[in-house]
DNA sequence: CAGTGGTCTAGACCACGAT
DNA sequence: TCGTGGTCTAGACCACTGT
């Protein structure tokens, strides 16, 4: 009995698309609480693991999040702006909560772009920005030759889902993609100087860009 | 038995970390299929579940992608490059695979920023591009004077999980976030003329800007 | 056709959060 | 303490893919 009733779709995904358009509707405001396991089990008459994937449907669209022991929240979006340009990270409204420097070799790709040897020990500066004591961007940045001042950057920019290392160190809820910009400084003479990699909570972000014709 | 053995971790987890790290060192190539639900009961002694539950690790990551009576399989990830710049969508590696141009009412946000009342009628065209014959980008155009032309732009880029919809639209398997990018474009005298929405799969898409001091 | 992943059941024990 | 979500088992039937 995997398709029972009228409907073709599986029952968990019944059961999610019912929970989307409650939450859409506004029936559930950000931070209220979701009907539970027990309570789709009960009102849907279906076993407990398909109670869990219905609400799991929820989780990995990034609607909904789960707390343990307590219940399944609507998720709120709140975003911070980061404008680009030649500032790199604006501080305003973000705190920065851990900053190292030490001398590191860089990765490869690193290495390469500013033309290092690949085993090349240079500074390297490790810093943690959180919101409401909630971690939001990780940034690394190398820079071989404090002296030379960039003239030009560019942003690469990259979304995706986290590693688990990234997803325990910015606290992600399933769900929630990062968004990687490699951000590279060059000097007047078109030379790779600087190279920043920063690691944001998608969820946190919006960028914003802006160019002349 | 929950958590038996030497671990403390679930032993999805153990089994996800595993599959991680044999793809990661190369074991596994793009494309390869990694070992499957059967499979993995066996060497490992667990429950279906269990076994599905470790290989849903590696897709809400999107390291591999489920083939339905085929296997599991690892993703590769061959970036576009988008310049952000005056063009708006470049047009290379990417066929146009549909376009509809009609009158609609376009949605609040638009009408507000074009400074339209809500109700009005404007045309409107929808675009999509394919590379391989899969989709991987969506656009909306809305541009109710087309004899204007902008002269500046502004691009504003979030990123989070498909809605269902758009999962079927872009033909997205588990564990690939969507690129949303609201392109506006200005009139000398500073007034909003147009409105570009894109919808690109992140898997699919590297974007790139450039600016000087 | 055999093998694969997709869905589902009906139980169980656990760790955690709120009370 | 009690209810919550998190993990796990041992079965089952289905639709789909490849040969």
């Amino acid at each position: 009995m995997a398709n029972p009733g009228t409907s073709r779709r599986p029952k968990y995904q019944r059961i999610a698309a019912d929970l989307r358009q409650a939450v859409q509707a506004g029936e559930y405001r950000p931070g209220d609480r979701l009907p539970g396991e027990n309570d789709l089990m009960a009102a849907y008459q279906v076993a407990r693991m398909t109670a869990r994937q219905a609400l799991g449907v929820l989780q990995t669209e990034g609607l909904a999040e789960a707390r343990k022991g307590a219940g399944v929240f609507v998720r709120s979006f709140r975003p911070l702006r980061r404008r680009g340009g030649p500032d790199g990270i604006d501080t305003h409204a973000v705190a920065l909560d851990g900053a190292v420097e030490e001398q590191r070799t860089p990765p490869p790709t690193v290495a390469d772009a500013l033309a290092l040897s690949p085993a090349a020990v240079i500074p390297v500066r490790d810093h943690r920005f959180v919101r409401d004591g909630k971690p939001v961007l990780l940034s690394t940045s190398y820079r071989p030759q404090p002296g030379l001042v960039a003239v030009r950057f560019r942003e690469e920019i990259h979304c995706r889902m986290p590693s688990s290392e990234e997803a325990q160190q910015l606290r992600l809820p399933p769900g929630t993609p990062v968004i990687q910009i490699r951000r590279t400084g060059f000097a007047p003479d078109g030379r790779a100087i600087e190279v920043n990699e920063l690691t944001l909570d998608a969820s946190s972000y919006l960028l914003e860009y802006e160019f002349d014709v």
